[in-house]
DNA sequence: AATTATATTTAGATTAATCTAAATATTGGT
DNA sequence: ACCAATATTTAGATTAATCTAAATATAATT
């Protein structure tokens, strides 16, 4: 059983590990967590201890799978009530987060299969990110090229073909960002270019080659 | 700003200084947290410093009235939870308690007023308990002890006193709920049992001992 | 009123989580 | 391969909440 805290710190390792290497530095989450280098030592070490990290000293860690099982369970939680708050509270979905990071802390499994049933188990939370079952599995759809997209498709903007430093900067210009949800508005036939809202903005056209470099998980 | 252990603190404090002498010791205390005498010791000292009860020495405590609208916060919050777990989520009467002991220490006051807006404003809780409304204030209309109501006269269920499990699956099990129409249709003298109507269903036996601990307000 | 029993408080330790400052290890540049 | 810069760990303190055991106050009983 973990505390809240190792909860934290876990889901905190998890999300890093996903995001870049799968051995995640101390400094790393120190920065991600808002706390100095040697608290995070300590607690590694602690987690380590719990078996749901593997830690090496000077060398970071990596989520064992038991870790990898606890981490899944803390991230339904928050992607359901995510879900729980946008659609039935009416929150934004920007203002969802912080009431989300304490509400995935609740010890209820009865709550959290009752809560799925209630939303119609949803295989995203608002920002589009897929929400594992309750038995630590997760929706990992393949990446499509933006391009390929249907007519009012929605899906989040999860990586780029293109690493470019003139790619790049164009991506901001389009307010687009790694994680971004994105929503194809019109496709336009003769040119292959089409109309998306990213991020909920106002719709704004993506040429054919940029589309194509775009990789996308859709909904 | 209270942290989740003295709000647990002042609930109970508030809780018992209403069930009993608004003057609560040091022992009363501690066997309703489960904690010794000791700690709360340390822990009314504490809550004092704060402003949210006056504590003598040797004495026990009284609440303030800043403390009192603090408690009322928090009770209106698991109140509200209780509310939405049954009607929303299905759960039993007798299963929600310790969840709504958790999701009472949320923070957001957003949160507690959209799902108070979901919940339709809701009077009471599962178990008939008033819920304080955003500003502390509580609407007391005297219940009575089924026990007390005279024959013939007619209520409804909005209480009980005894809200273990095996206390409410025997309401269950006798069709009583919260929000119940009830009459009173005899009353036996001699082992001051009664019959009464659930919900204007055949008559059933009721002893002294369950009729004393379903709360009902008279017609 | 004295004495015993009970209730309460204090003193000193413990655990979880954090911090600062110091020590040690790793990495990168020349 | 060395040295400096950076990253990481350890040591020692701190705060919140708890505990046990000892001290002290209040209440009850004769």
């Amino acid at each position: 059983m973990l505390s809240l805290v190792e909860e934290n710190y876990l889901k905190t390792i998890y999300h890093l590990s996903k995001s870049g290497h799968s051995q995640v530095s101390t400094n790393a989450i120190a920065d991600a967590i808002h706390t100095k280098p040697a608290s995070v030592s300590d607690m590694i070490q602690k987690l380590d201890r719990k078996g749901v990290i593997n830690y090496t000293k000077y060398q970071g860690v990596k989520v064992t799978e038991e870790g990898r099982q606890a981490a899944l369970k803390v991230i339904r939680k928050h992607r359901l009530w995510e879900v729980f708050l946008v659609q039935q509270l009416n929150f934004n979905w920007d203002e969802v987060h912080e009431v989300a990071e304490q509400l995935e802390h609740i010890k209820s499994p009865l709550l959290i299969e009752r809560l799925d049933a209630f939303l119609g188990h949803p295989e995203a939370d608002p920002h589009g990110d897929p929400i594992p079952d309750a038995k630590g599995a997760i929706n990992t759809k393949p990446l499509k090229q933006l391009h390929e997209l249907s007519l009012g498709s929605e899906g989040v903007i999860r990586a780029v073909k293109d690493s470019s430093p003139a790619f790049l900067q164009h991506m901001d210009k389009l307010g687009a960002y790694l994680g971004a949800p994105i929503k194809v508005e019109d496709k336009v036939a003769y040119d292959s270019s089409m109309q998306v809202a990213i991020d909920r903005s106002i719709p704004i056209f993506i040429s054919k080659e940029v589309a194509q470099s775009i990789l996308v998980q859709e909904n």
